[in-house]
DNA sequence: TCATTATATGCAAATATGCGAATATAATAA
DNA sequence: TTATTATATTCGCATATTTGCATATAATGA
């Protein structure tokens, strides 16, 4: 998906969940499954949020099999690196984060979608 | 105003009438009525999108005789120099700004509201 | 005092957004 | 093929946002 404006880039850091989401994109490529299920979002928000990250082209995702894996991306990094790196900070210190991580850590170790 | 959480602040960027706004902010402190004349807002929509953007923090006015003085918040630079920074970018790069600069030099070439 | 100017705000209509529920699609496995 | 799993999309509702118009407030100056 092509990189959008700035407006609608911001627009689409506006909002909790989406901010929550790309807290743990900032670490790994991740399964649309491991998004939802460590942020204990419904099966439709998980992808809505996603699909919105990605119409705006600050994600990207790779189909593999049945799954969806999602990152940063590049264009995004690239176009916008210092938004990118405040963006690092900022999700790195939201509330929300420490625990999301810990879920997603904790998923990760009992099943792998590649193992599911 | 006391500065608002990366929610809060990525959805008051999340708007091209505010982030025009942020544009000409950038270089100067400016009286409302000078924002207002240069991107040929209502009042109403120049009053209120300063209003979001000083609820979120992002902003700071002072009120000097009957004019209000708006300008980047020094709580907002200084918690978030980097989004700061990428900010100052993107305003620069917007396609509206070169235009919007120019009128508010015009603006400010013939009146000031000093002189109004 | 009253008139003027700058700014803010209440109201209402139009539009946009967020989200669950249901449904559709797509890939895989049996 | 059918069943299952992962993901995407559509629908509908509730809520939020945007914006103009009208009005209110506040400061100034006559």
């Amino acid at each position: 998906m092509r990189l959008s404006d700035p407006e609608t880039i911001f627009k689409a850091f506006g909002d909790a969940t989406r901010l929550r989401i790309l807290a743990l994109l900032q670490d790994h490529e991740l399964c649309v499954c491991e998004i939802e299920a460590a942020l204990s979002l419904s099966q439709s928000n998980a992808s809505r949020s996603l699909t919105i990250l990605k119409n705006a082209g600050i994600i990207q995702s790779r189909k593999q099999a049945q799954w969806a894996y999602c990152r940063i991306s590049d264009d995004f990094s690239s176009r916008y690196p210092e938004l990118c790196t405040a963006l690092e900070k900022i999700c790195a210190e939201l509330p929300s984060t420490k625990n999301d991580k810990d879920s997603l850590k904790k998923i990760r170790e009992i099943q792998s979608c590649e193992k599911m």
